[in-house]
DNA sequence: CGGAATCGGTACTGAATTGGTACTGTTTCA
DNA sequence: TGAAACAGTACCAATTCAGTACCGATTCCG
């Protein structure tokens, strides 16, 4: 339940590579040789996480990215708000009284309930605690392992 | 961040009616007109809904649908789940040792925790809670109304 | 100073998913 | 027995997504 895009997928990966690394400077074909993804992808994923702030970028000859701050202080939240883009909360948001008429609305305002759970959860993970091994109580849950490449978009 | 299909979004509003109407039996039409969203939509979600036992249909002339329990103890995750499918998580999960060659994985295998984070979250929320008037805490981000029958599916 | 490596941006294509519709069968009630 | 309602499935159009390609801008290094 809840897709997340294999953008988003891939680029969480990256980022916890980045992060486990954190002294090196990887250009994007590195980062996707050891990340065993396809390039292309790697290099546009990387590109907008650059742009929306999380990395900084160096270019030239020996350029590539590295981690814009410590991995303690970037949530998942913001990564996945990154890369997922900001593609406004439906339309009725972005314009505020645009359908005051309706009068089905109040019960539907309560998805912004719905939306806050969600993001403070997100904003509760750290790209830190991604790359450290697992608390003990959180191994119990990881069942099994996923093949980067192959994977589908991972569905909570 | 993270979308909901606009299916589940539906589902979500036609619960919240059928909970605060708790007392009366719905057909597809009558609900559809009531929470002014497509007839043959409404129809589709509530079936799924049945199937799925979160409403208990009724045949026949007189029939329509009801909620299988009380608002109380229906969970947001459990709606979410029943409308989005149970579309596997990846397929790495499903075949628990498929891929162990692929030395990122252990890296990709934290996304349970992400997982767990959010599902937690949505366990947290009952229907109750979407159709009672909001508590203050919550309003503060209750910003704009939903225009239902036009809203692009929601981002959280 | 000039070439090579690297990032930055955008535009395009094929495939998958989603939203929505239609039709046919089954059950129940009057 | 017929009409009303649910059940199931199959189908189509439109959007979205994954992936690719190309060209420009910037920096390093010989």
């Amino acid at each position: 339940m809840i897709r997340i895009t294999r953008q988003t997928d891939y680029g969480i990966v990256l980022l916890s590579h980045l992060a486990s690394n954190a002294e090196r400077r990887y250009n994007a074909p590195e980062l996707a040789a050891e990340a065993h993804l396809p390039v292309p992808m790697v290099a546009k994923i990387l590109k907008l996480l650059a742009r929306e702030g999380l990395l900084v970028s160096h270019r030239g000859v020996k350029g590539g990215y590295s981690l814009a701050r410590l991995p303690e202080t970037i949530s998942m939240a913001e990564i996945i708000t990154a890369l997922e883009g900001p593609i406004a909360l439906t339309e009725c948001v972005e314009e505020s009284g645009v359908c005051a008429h309706e009068p089905i609305c109040p019960s539907r305002s309560n998805w912004h309930v719905i939306s806050r759970a969600v993001r403070r959860a997100l904003e509760g993970i750290t790209l830190a605690e991604m790359i450290h091994p697992l608390p003990a109580a959180a191994k119990l849950v990881t069942l099994g392992s996923g093949r980067a490449a192959v994977s589908a978009p991972a569905n909570i």
